[in-house]
DNA sequence: AAAGGGTTCAACCGCGTATAG
DNA sequence: TCTATACGCGGTTGAACCCTT
């Protein structure tokens, strides 16, 4: 590794001639040789040394090993060594699919809480959890899949993020984990009263996501959302989504199915009418339509600015602007088209854009080719198709659905749960195939039955998708009623403000009781204007 | 076989908290 | 009560390894 950094240790030690000073050069401390630290990797040696230490005078008083033993490490070093590589009953080798299990629910419990995690997995440290669960969220991002299964998505909000998410709630309590948990952030949509959505305004969120986030760091996947898209098929899900999950539909279907899957994977929702059992197709979607159509990217009604909310999968450069600044090749397939002067949500010209290729590009650009198969909003709208317009994107891409294997696959969680989703349109160089196996729990599977109970009220949780965990609001929110996740065994986090109706989610706004493809159908979360 | 890109994992860093003086 | 020190935790880094082309 040979970090070598000049910074010197906070436990500044003391010692001056180390016998294993010399095994290497990766040292820091002061040129005049009063401190002498070693970094980097350990030698087998130093290994040795730390062990018998250890052994004589037992764990604790870390900065005295350097001291009493010579070894030119820190006690930070050394603690780390220890506690990590050369105790006894460390369990080496990779995680079993029990221990997988255990380190979601965990997660789901705790967030990252990795030293707590730790404990309840024995042989294990908090950094092989932490590695384990950054690479799993890698990948689970990458593929555009929910952190959590479903069933753990009611209990993903680790007890000390569970907090109010609403405006007029957090604000500005100091509310950092508004929208995140492990960063990922959720844009809320509201649907006015004719089931068109648009972004809600919330304050004070910009800055928030800074430290500890996780993804509000450099590798953070950070996510704007001035401009949201939500999709409104004209489709029926209760068609398709029976499909889900189940395997290869009937060829007649598979477009739909395929193009629904898409949709509820990645988090569009449907609009519904005011009976909640009628999707609303507002923009002259013809219902009959076969194919998906009526794709609607909501500019903010109200988002002024930019409000870095975070997301998976996409990162925004923020410009001097206040706008985040669309990345080139998303500019092409999207934002190049003229910002449209219609009252209805529009696809605004600094719509927010990923930086880079990442999952929402690709739905974004998905489905702003599939939304120009809608005529009448064509033809009713100032927005230029340009250079998407043609409809063949989504043939070609539902063709792409045919050429993937079953997706009942049970290799994956991935097949499972998303069917077809990501390789056909997500990452197209990475076929579902390449996902690892993930450990599985059945409840991932699609119970269409459930599903078709739900109705737009319902709630998503995107975070869930990515193991995000914030709060989430239900249709009763006007009331000033918030619903925060009380599960089984998960208290509720002591960081809610005292203000917050807490209730059970056994309500229809329930996530557990959300199918999921409801729940993938998450991204957004459903708010009332109020 | 080599190159390039992605992944894994050991280790470091900074910060917060506990404790002793 | 204040300060210094030790410890623990979570985030981040980057070399080594692996896989694909």
């Amino acid at each position: 590794m040979g970090r070598s950094s000049n910074t010197e240790s906070e436990d500044g030690l003391l010692s001056t001639d180390s016998p294993l000073s010399n095994d290497g050069d990766n040292f820091s401390g002061g040129s005049n040789g009063s401190i002498v630290l070693k970094k980097g990797p350990w030698t087998f040696a130093e290994d040795a040394i730390l062990v018998d230490y250890v052994k004589k005078h037992g764990e604790g008083n870390w900065n005295a090993v350097q001291k009493h033993s010579g070894l030119s490490r820190c006690g930070k070093s050394c603690r780390l060594r220890w506690a990590n590589h050369l105790r006894p009953n460390l369990k080496k080798g990779a995680f079993t699919p029990e221990e997988e299990q255990l380190i979601i629910k965990l997660h789901a419990k705790m967030g990252n809480k990795w030293a707590r995690m730790a404990a309840h997995l024995p042989g294990r440290t908090d950094n092989e959890l932490k590695n384990y669960w950054n690479t799993r969220m890698k990948r689970c991002q990458r593929a555009g899949l929910p952190l959590y299964p479903p069933d753990l998505s009611v209990h993903a909000q680790p007890e000390n993020q569970r907090r109010l998410s609403l405006p007029g709630i957090y604000e500005d309590k100091g509310c950092p984990d508004i929208m995140q948990s492990n960063g990922y952030g959720t844009p809320y949509i509201m649907f006015d009263s004719f089931g068109i959505p648009y972004a809600p305004e919330f304050p004070s969120i910009t800055g928030n996501f800074s430290k500890g986030n996780g993804f509000g760091s450099p590798q953070s996947y950070s996510f704007a959302s001035q401009t949201i898209g939500v999709a409104n098929f004209a489709q029926e899900p209760d068609e398709s989504m029976p499909e889900y999950g189940r395997g290869a539909a009937s060829d007649s279907d598979q477009t739909d199915s395929c193009v629904s899957r898409m949709s509820q994977s990645l988090g569009l929702c449907f609009a519904y009418g005011p009976d909640h059992t009628k999707k609303l197709l507002p923009f002259g979607v013809n219902q009959d339509s076969r194919h998906m159509s009526n794709v609607i990217f909501s500019a903010s009604k109200h988002f002024a600015g930019a409000q870095k909310l975070e997301l998976p999968s996409l990162q925004y450069q923020e410009t001097g602007l206040g706008l985040w600044d669309p990345s080139p090749e998303f500019s092409d397939s999207i934002v190049q088209s003229p910002p449209l002067s219609l009252p209805r949500p529009s696809l605004s010209s600094h719509c927010p854009s990923p930086g880079s290729s990442g999952l929402l590009e690709d739905l974004l650009y998905e489905a702003k080719a599939l939304s120009n198969q809608s005529s009448d909003w064509a033809t009713s709208s100032n927005f230029s198709h340009g250079d998407i317009s043609d409809s063949s994107a989504l043939k070609s891409r539902s063709t792409e659905f045919k050429d993937y294997p079953d997706p009942s696959s049970p290799s994956s969680i991935f097949n499972i749960y998303t069917p077809g989703t990501i390789g056909c349109s997500l990452e197209d160089d990475m076929p579902a195939c390449n996902v690892k196996s993930e450990v599985l729990n059945e409840s991932w599977i699609l119970d269409a039955e459930s599903d078709k109970k739900q109705n737009h009220s319902h709630c998503c949780r995107p975070d869930a998708m990515l193991g995000s965990c914030g709060c989430w609001v239900s249709q009763t929110v006007k009331q000033q009623s918030f619903f925060a996740a009380e599960t089984d065994g998960i208290p509720i986090g002591d960081d809610l403000s005292n203000n917050t109706i807490i209730r059970s989610l056994k309500s229809p706004c329930s996530w557990n009781n959300m199918s999921p493809s409801r729940q993938m159908s998450g991204i957004f979360s459903v708010l009332p204007n109020f």
